[in-house]
DNA sequence: ATAATATGCAACCAGGAGGTTGCACATTAC
DNA sequence: GTAATGTGCAACCTCCTGGTTGCATATTAT
């Protein structure tokens, strides 16, 4: 078996989830570690709660976020897991370039014949 | 004076550049490094020629990715930078996380009075 | 020169994303 | 109990995104 949480979410998902200002403010207030209440992540923003409502839920579905009740407060929260995916994706992208690039440099020092 | 490339992009853009499961293949195709033409890119995509371009446009307007012509073929190659900028944006949200995580292991192990 | 190849440009279209409004419901405060 | 607070749900609207088609243009091959 396995977390429910962690089932596989391709990539792209995961980028499209940060790839909107609004959300990408979310997720730098929420860093913070502190969890917040809709309400306090509504104030500030320059939209309905609503609308931050439905941002949340994005990140909520991209595994980046995840809410708990207190009272009739939503708390919210980052979930690191999925952002160190995207983190690891990245880095899987420059290694190749650096794999390519050290290939390259050493084929100049000492050329195949 | 600055290099006219590293302008200033909101991160969020480069986030939903990357945010589309067909751009993301293309950036991993051109993680390898060698510089590949719009025909290349085209074949393998389950989609017209002229979808991909615009996909292309999308990643040099990110910053992710640029142009060059050779002859009558046009040949994309990758640009490090933003995706570095992108990774530099995570590792900030992973760091805030972890000070704060630090801050509280130390308040536990050593109350303030 | 002519044909084939690789790309550019523009119009068009369907669907989803981001946002709003209005109202119902649950929880806490007085 | 009643009012205030915090949220949930659903309908609706607009605009952008991802995709297509059709044709024009530039370069290379024969």
């Amino acid at each position: 078996m396995k977390a429910p949480e962690s089932r596989v979410r391709p990539p792209s998902a995961l980028f499209a989830a940060l790839g909107d200002a609004t959300r990408l403010r979310i997720v730098v207030r929420l860093a913070r570690g502190e969890p917040l209440s809709i309400k306090q992540l509504a104030s500030g923003a320059r939209m309905t709660r609503q609308a931050v409502t439905k941002h949340l839920h994005v990140l909520a579905a991209a595994g980046v976020a995840t809410p708990s009740r207190q009272g009739r407060e939503q708390l919210w929260a980052l979930d690191r897991r999925q952002l160190a995916q995207a983190r690891l994706f990245l880095d899987g992208v420059a290694q190749q370039w650096d794999v390519r690039l050290a290939r390259l440099k050493a084929s100049l020092e000492d050329p195949p014949r």
